[in-house]
DNA sequence: GCGATAAATCAAAGCGCTTAGATACTTTGC
DNA sequence: GCAAAGTATCTAAGCGCTTTGATTTATCGC
């Protein structure tokens, strides 16, 4: 565990320079194959390991992104948050919570998150992935933005003053939710057509005419979500009489929505969820009533979390692209690394819809 | 996205000299507090962001450990890896089998993983996350190598001298197997007693005594679990006639195995598998023949991955501890950073016997 | 108010690598 | 056989930070 040896001991070894045993491993082309080969030999006598501190010290770059994978088991806004953890232990409650319930596990940030590691390792990229204490984020968002190139991150993991600062530093993009800084680069979904497309399956297929969109909390994605859904009630000359429901936050308040609705015997024909995690607790809402799914009601999600394949029944939903739109968040960043100035992207990526039980559609 | 400011720029703008910026940030209580303010205020309108290779290469450490997730969706090993795959996407085909398989989502190196990122966040240690085509991981090692204070790697990932090379430089840690390296630092389990506990279940609480071991590959893992398996019969008094059965590598030799028993008529009354997908295998290998679990045969695997809780009927299984076992890797990784000469740690983590319905008991 | 001691700050020397530009060594053309 | 035109190699100047030891400044006892 003695420092480990560096170009000018293999320099030494190999009777060389130190230039040369940089050249043999960087551009080999430049140093005679006899002298390659020598230096190779030295490096692998002596266990030569290159420093990445040095190199990204004299390139100016570091050859690595980074993923800001914020604790999202710890944002209240999932509504899976425990009461009175550990404070030094934030995660563990809800970890294990997580392993014991299938719904929430893996989740799209887990899915997102493996499309970046795939196209990292995929393009050479080394891939450093922070997730932090809600408490520190930004010292350790800080922290990683010294040590990469370029920043992949997720809507509201941080304060956007914070995101600002490191994008004028390296490139950032973030995935969905467009809405919040215009000036860094975006991977979205296609939410207007999705959920257009699902609704007029409810519609056409189906034949229902009583539709109710219902979402956990307010944003972009949601918005847009709510809109498809609008602009598929109009294109089939349905009143949109039902007013969309934005129970803001908590599953809680979702749940209750639901039960109300059922209490007051005004069940429509289908909720359209803003997100599969919606629909998991309206599903649980209406199990809870004993209301029959899809016999009595339909409903759909959007995302495609895996949750929704092996609930019974299964969750007809818009599916993401998950893995690509991490691999596209990667693909922005190294082109911005090369395109500094150009003007900020917006990539819309589409999704597909995908029909199980739960809108009365037969499996398989 | 002009070169950011440095130590230098934030240090004239305070109006001190640059070893007072790097106190301010690394031993504030150096500094008077008016003079922190004062470079504080300084670095924030800079938008100052230290650089980590500067510091890494100053400090001789990087301040990051490094996981090494080889590709397991294209280890031959686990059966799953499809053919003619495009080599430059190599591991695209078997992501999107895998999102459509639940079987294969989330996997034992998933969770430990996650243990890993999150005792990485919890100590305050930056993560790097790489994997590798197969084709050229040493590379990809390597190049990791060079960029954190230690690395936790899967077992049979990486070559045995590249790891030891490796190993010369930065402390090295794997999970289970510790068969291949006795100098590196281990996290295992305990196989023995867990497969003596799920065998002594299936002996006592169930009245079996006409049981077989069944695993798909040779490991050292896999032969502790069968030496717990013999154990647990020794101490039953049961005779160990039936040879336990190690298709060397595929699954499809598993299949073959399982189904060559079904037809020759010679079924024991439970299946003891090495390892979670290898009963899922056998489980398979059952339904096509028409055999029922629990009813004809008793099943039970090891690992306690999520497939295993949402399959019919549900399995049986001795659960790792995978999350605390990628805690404990760091652990030992930080750990032997302070103490580079203490002997090699091999840490056994317990294990816990989940009984479901694929070994005759009531699930819940 | 003075020397002595502690606290705050600074100057400067690296850390291990990359990469211009300089230098040495080979080819090539005639 | 020699100048011209490559090739191969080397010298040396950073890259942005940390940290030791020196220096300056503040604090204290008497």
């Amino acid at each position: 565990m003695a420092k480990g040896p560096t170009v000018y001991h293999v320099a030494e070894r190999a009777g060389v320079s130190i230039a040369t045993v940089s050249f043999t491993f960087r551009q080999p082309d430049k140093v005679k194959a006899s002298t390659r080969e020598l230096v190779l030999a030295a490096a692998e006598e002596l266990g030569y390991v290159p420093s990445a501190s040095a190199r990204g010290l004299a390139r100016g770059r570091t050859g690595a992104l980074g993923l800001f994978a914020y604790d999202y088991l710890l944002d209240p806004a999932d509504g899976i948050r425990g009461e009175g953890q550990d404070p030094l232990h934030p995660a563990e409650a809800d970890l294990e919570r997580r392993n014991e319930d299938l719904r929430l596990f893996p989740l799209y940030v887990d899915e997102v998150q493996r499309g970046v590691e795939l196209e990292c390792w995929r393009r050479g990229q080394a891939l450093l992935v922070g997730g932090g204490n809600p408490e520190n984020n930004e010292a350790v968002l800080s922290d990683i933005a010294g040590r990469v190139d370029g920043l992949a991150v997720f809507p509201r993991s941080v304060p956007s003053e914070a995101l600002a600062r490191i994008a004028r530093r390296i490139p950032v993009v973030e995935v969905s939710e467009n809405v919040h800084n215009r000036e860094l680069d975006h991977v979205t979904v296609d939410n207007i057509s999705g959920v257009r497309a699902i609704t007029e399956h409810l519609i056409s297929a189906h034949g229902l005419s009583d539709l109710m969109f219902l979402g956990g909390m307010p944003s972009s994605d949601n918005e847009e979500r709510l809109e498809g859904f609008l602009g598929a009630l109009q294109d089939a000359g349905l009143p949109t009489t039902r007013e969309p429901k934005y129970p803001c936050g908590s599953e809680q308040s979702l749940t209750e929505v639901v039960s109300d609705i059922c209490r007051q015997g005004s069940l429509p024909e289908a909720f359209v969820c803003a997100t599969d995690q919606d629909a998991l607790v309206v599903m649980d809402a209406l199990a809870a009533v004993g209301v029959g799914i899809p016999k009595d009601v339909a409903v759909t999600g959007f995302d495609g979390i895996a949750a929704g394949r092996v609930i019974k029944p299964s969750l007809t939903t818009v599916r993401q692209p998950m893995e690509q739109m991490g691999r596209t968040m990667v693909e922005l960043l190294l082109d911005r690394l090369d395109h500094p100035d150009k003007p900020p992207v917006a990539r819309r990526l589409p999704v597909r819809v995908v029909l199980r039980e739960s809108c009365g559609c037969q499996p398989g």
